[in-house]
DNA sequence: GTCATGGAATTTTGATCATATTTCAGTTTC
DNA sequence: GAAACTGAAATATGATCAAAATTCCATGAC
């Protein structure tokens, strides 16, 4: 044995693909919340990494429009405003039934398996009122969906539309408990098992729908 | 006088951000070509800049697509199959006659002029043969619509998908030169001075189908 | 006398660079 | 053909410099 390091150091990932990684579950699923600043020191000392990397992890969350560069070199969790709502729930409806069409016509039976059993846990934690399983299993649901429609551009596109909007659907979820959370999983689902691609996505053009819905209540009080 | 570098040192602009735009226009402009591996090292060398500025403007513009990660860090200019070029059409489709739309009920008659004096410059490009305006001519007028469309999330979409295909359509322009280069611009200018939303939005899916069947012409003999 | 305003000093944070370390790709050797 | 070698390029660190924000005090108006 060796007396290197024997930290199970995650993978041997290069540095700034962890920092970048890390941040982005903490955007998706909820440590950071809108409007908090975001410094590379404060990363630097929480996250135990240099700044090179945390720099680098910055620049491309800053790109993918997770986070937002002010003129003056700060770097801040979006706020979302009605306008930016809109933008996102007009760019979702016109990507993801895309996408949901795709796998519907890609799907195996395993996938749906692996789908059906996402979906459990996710009313398993709805049940629980455990809000942060909620956000993590519901976006699985969407990202398995999104992996068998062998789409990586337009998948990428979406996955950056969810980094804008996962600090906001946080504080809702956070507000109101994870009581009255619809989703039309269990529709997608059927459809998917049938085949049906035209059924696929209008059960995933109205999931869309009321999950903007919910992300709408998030926006500050309008004037 | 003094002996200070008395460069006309572009802005006050950070230097990543200087790197990246430079970079950038590269890729939309053509200087650089599917395949092609862009090293650190050589953007330092080119662009007389320190490396974390290049580092960190390498790292946005592959958030962005422009610029494909391989998994053993090298980085090229990505090189588009059947599938990536499906997959943007797909993407541009959605989402830029929906810009169009946005952009006939916000237009003012400032703005068509200056729409008309940039197609104006393209049109002499065309007739010069001159590739290397056309291509910027053509951004332009559509980067033009979209900032009248007041949609910064779906603008900064659509400007990752002229990043990724940017490299290609140059090689297609570059080998066929500027004859049969079709647009809609002037249908569009039309419906645009008329404030017909549908038919702004008609003209530029037509624009956007002609564009890409252009850059289809650039995937490699599929085998 | 209190409160607001302006601005200078302080301090926090970002930007950049020079350098050390690590890793990969191509080549040579066995 | 596999393993070791070598060189080049990427990764990562920490120090240094610059810019911005904040604090705090002084001045002046009400």
């Amino acid at each position: 044995m060796n007396s290197e390091a024997p930290e199970p150091t995650k993978a041997g990932l290069p540095a700034h693909e962890q920092v970048y990684r890390d941040l982005r579950d903490a955007i998706l699923f909820g440590e950071l919340e809108p409007g908090e600043p975001v410094t590379i020191q404060g990363l630097v000392a929480r996250l135990e990494a240099g700044m090179t990397p945390v720099r680098e992890a910055l620049r491309r969350l800053t790109a993918e429009g997770a986070l937002n560069a002010m003129g003056n070199r700060r770097i801040v969790v979006p706020v979302l405003d009605v306008d930016a709502v809109d933008e996102l729930s007009a760019a979702r409806q016109a990507l993801e039934p895309l996408l949901a069409r795709r796998a519907a016509t890609r799907v195996t039976p395993d996938d749906v398996a692996e789908l059906t059993s996402i979906d459990d846990r996710l009313d398993h934690a709805i049940e629980r009122g455990d809000v942060s399983t909620y956000l993590q299993e519901n976006h699985a649901f969407h990202a398995k969906l999104n992996q068998v429609a062998e789409a990586p551009i337009l998948t990428a596109m979406v996955d950056g539309l969810w980094l804008r909007f996962g600090p906001s659907l946080r504080i809702v979820c956070g507000q109101m408990g994870t009581r009255n959370l619809p989703d039309r999983h269990k529709d997608m689902l059927v459809a998917l098992a049938k085949g049906d691609a035209d059924a696929t996505a209008r059960a995933m053009a109205d999931d869309v729908t009321q999950g903007m819905d919910l992300v709408r209540q998030a926006v500050p009080d309008q004037k």
